[in-house]
DNA sequence: TCATGATGCAACCTCCTGGTTGCCTTTTAA
DNA sequence: TTAAAAGGCAACCAGGAGGTTGCATCATGA
């Protein structure tokens, strides 16, 4: 089993929606815990608020944020479990790198 | 300062060139230390030659990967650093949501 | 009940991305 | 010295991503 099948799910769809700017400031303003809608994460932002509900779909895809509607407006909250599922495969890689050095170390010092 | 802007460098790229199965696979096998060449990398894959090496331009351009040609064949070869700078990012972001819930926490146990 | 606020839906546009094919250049091993 | 291996370069293509505009719908406060 390679290393990218050994955990749960893919994480590239998780590390493709981080992949954006615009998303990753929204994410980076979620995390406060705070839930909040669609017109108040548009407010301070150049872009429709349009755009902004796609990129806030992309990151719900992805997992990485929860929306719920309530009364006339949908709140977006913050989802760390996503986040955790990519430090994990990052960890996994560079465990596999620290790994690897400490064989070749072992074998130089022998 | 916000949180995105304190660290280095903008981690996005990194993320971007991270969300493709493909890519994430090359990282993958490339994280056990060892460098490959473009042809053995081709190698157990259905996608061309060209298709691969492209990709191998993206993750060196964000830094996650370091070319180096030798003799005939260029040897690509891991790069740990930008996927730390990926994971201080992942940690800041859960950081900031656990000292949420800890205050939250704080305030409702007053 | 009615104007306003907050969204949803859909069409449309442009540009980038992932892939391919074809062909030329550089190495290397026999 | 020459054929085959390894790559680089460029053109080309289809589809998706990021954004916009326009309009319809639902909720709410006066």
């Amino acid at each position: 089993m390679s290393l990218l099948e050994s955990r749960g799910t893919d994480p590239a769809p998780i590390f493709a929606a981080l992949g954006d700017p615009t998303r990753l400031s929204l994410l980076t303003r979620l995390s406060d815990g705070q839930s909040r809608s669609i017109a108040s994460l548009s407010a301070d932002t150049q872009l429709t608020r349009q755009a902004v509900t796609k990129h806030l779909h992309v990151l719900e895809n992805a997992g990485l944020v929860k929306s719920s509607r309530t009364g006339r407006e949908s709140r977006f909250a913050f989802q760390p479990e996503a986040v955790a599922e990519a430090k994990a495969y990052l960890d996994s890689v560079s465990r596999q790198w620290d790994d690897a050095l400490s064989r070749l170390r072992a074998l130089v010092e022998r």
